[in-house]
DNA sequence: GTGAAAGCGCTAACAC
DNA sequence: GTGTTAGCGCTTTCAC
């Protein structure tokens, strides 16, 4: 358990207060009761239209403005969301992050962001932490794999949940078909005429599975067996989701005496990875080696990477919606919506010399 | 004013509350008052130790957690920190939220992340709004520059303050050196013997002034001055800060008659906009041109991209520190440490060919 | 060393 | 339509 820190004592409360109205300034000010303050100011019925703009004119001069942790304490009802995700900084992540907050803002709610890189964090995040407990109405989980029996314990807080990434049982999820990408990247690999083809696989230290590369490797094999091919196994590598991550598995690839003659990546950011590794070697791309990858990450343009685009941005705001509309009273199915991909062919990928 | 959007009515409360102790239920289980309950969880002097033990046990074998809102409520205090940052997916700002999430999250603060993306957010932040309104007891403000008297309401509502990025006046400020940087990367390009240098700055939507472009522009100038040379604005465009932004504008410079043999990029990314648009106009590099960005971003090193590399989670983490020690009552003197940065060239500078 | 009680600022019954 | 009042769950004097 880690120490008790507790909040330093001294009467910070007091210097600040100094500044802030509260609802019975303005009740008094506006020669009215607090309650008929909350009414109006909250756009509650039963409230005459004149003591209305009263209301709110005063509260204007006065700047005030409801203290939210006394709301809090009230309704039950934080005003905010909770984000988890494996790695705040990956290109991914940072997009469906700013797509989430942008739709949370405008809504007037706050994003509390949780990066779960260390195995720590991610207990803590069911154990019921701080980070949770009673400070979101919300939780948008980001490619992160709940058990169960986890879900339903955050079910049993009172928590709402949405998921961006992959299917969560009896959650509403927003992502795409994680087996397709890797159908779809491979297939066109296979149509090109590759048939030693590496995989540049990932895992994140998240105890909670991260099954975003299960599911591409899945259609990775899928593709091959569907061509009457097998898929050769020793030619996965993990790249660790990150550019130097597939740097260094894309060498043991490249070393090889027989080496593959494509790669499939599974994100943009392990191609940039491969093709920097190949470039070092004098690997030619296409030539040599085609490569490719999927997000279409902005630079993935630059480097003339072929790539499974998606529209991450999307992804972040369409569950920040559903979070809200949740969190609204509205009845949300725990459905899935599967946002469409497709394959940007660029010049990393070419038929085989050989 | 934006439509009140009042929280949903129901008793969310009352469903939620059945899995959740108070402090009531440890203290009854314990058999000890409220408030030694409270005492003996925060660490405060004044308890017997038997009896910190046993409320300690029960408040665990209860899974009890104080309520932040009711502790919000009774101390002032949130224990929870925002960050404003202009855009939220950049890549250097989600390296920087990743370096403060970690550190908040070690010390047991909740992270808010705000993006300043839109005028309106900007408004807010500063209106007191609701995403800053008590909900956090200090703010971290990324590559934004506040104008003296938003810093001073800010400070009135007893919110504090910590700049990354620029300094700040009166605020704890870590970052880097900007004039320095872009002395740093056009000397080099002097040094190499280039003559007319293109610069590709960036303007971010954002009404606080983003002074980062300024600085190293600045820079830029500094370094021409003092090899005895004039800049020429003709030369200057705008990148926006993106890949795709410094694509186009990279474009136009390209296609004058008097191209410049090399192009500063106030970033990395818009480094690699540039290094596109040379590609696509078959510009090669280094020979015809020239490219050196800021940042040294991951990718950088697969282009061979030159550039002026900085620390950038470091810079989060730091200020995180910084905020942390100011939230436990240090004195912390509103001083600025400027990290170091370093010339990294690869192979995208080179001298001029003719 | 411990307990009783008075808030913190707001919301929600309930009365009028 | 509006006011009164009893909480929400915690912290913090002030007695003991």
């Amino acid at each position: 358990m880690p120490a008790p820190t507790p909040n330093p004592p001294g009467p910070i409360n007091t210097e600040t207060r100094r500044a802030r109205a509260t609802i019975e300034d303005v009740a008094s000010a506006a020669d009215v009761s607090v309650a008929t303050v909350s009414r109006a100011l909250r756009g509650l019925p039963n409230v005459a239209e004149s003591t209305r703009v009263k209301v709110q004119r005063v509260a204007v001069a006065l700047n005030y403005r409801a203290d939210p942790a006394a709301s809090r304490l009230a309704t039950g009802r934080s005003r905010s969301i909770a984000v988890a995700v494996p790695l705040l900084n990956g290109w991914y992540f940072s997009h469906v992050v700013a797509g989430i907050e942008a739709v949370c803002a405008e809504a007037g709610y706050d994003t509390i962001v949780i990066g779960l890189g260390s195995e720590r964090s991610c207990v803590e995040l069911l154990d019921g932490s701080d980070a949770l407990h009673r400070r979101a109405d919300g939780l948008i989980v980001v490619d992160v794999a709940l058990p169960a029996d986890d879900l339903r314990s955050l079910d049993d807080r009172g928590l709402a949940l949405v998921a961006v990434g992959p299917v969560l049982d009896g959650v509403p999820s927003i992502g795409i078909d994680d087996v397709a990408v890797g159908r779809l990247a491979t297939s066109h690999l296979i149509d090109l005429g590759h048939r030693r083809i590496g995989l540049v696989r990932g895992e994140v230290a998240n105890p909670f599975g991260f099954v975003v590369p299960q599911l591409r490797q899945r259609g990775f094999e899928h593709a091959h067996r569907s061509h009457g091919l097998r898929p050769d196994p020793t030619l996965y590598v993990d790249g660790s989701f990150t550019v130097h991550g597939a740097y260094e598995a894309a060498e043991r690839l490249l070393e090889r005496d027989d080496p593959p003659t494509a790669i499939f990546a599974l994100s943009d950011e392990m191609a940039f990875g491969v093709v920097h590794a190949a470039r070092d070697r004098g690997v030619r791309i296409p030539d040599d080696l085609s490569v490719i990858g999927v997000d279409d990450h902005d630079v993935a343009a630059v480097l003339g990477l072929s790539t499974v685009h998606q529209d991450v941005d999307q992804h972040g705001a369409g569950a920040a919606r559903t979070m809200i509309a949740i969190l609204g009273g509205q009845e949300i199915s725990p459905g899935r919506h599967d946002d469409p991909i497709r394959l940007v062919v660029r010049s990393s990928t070419a038929a085989p010399r050989r």
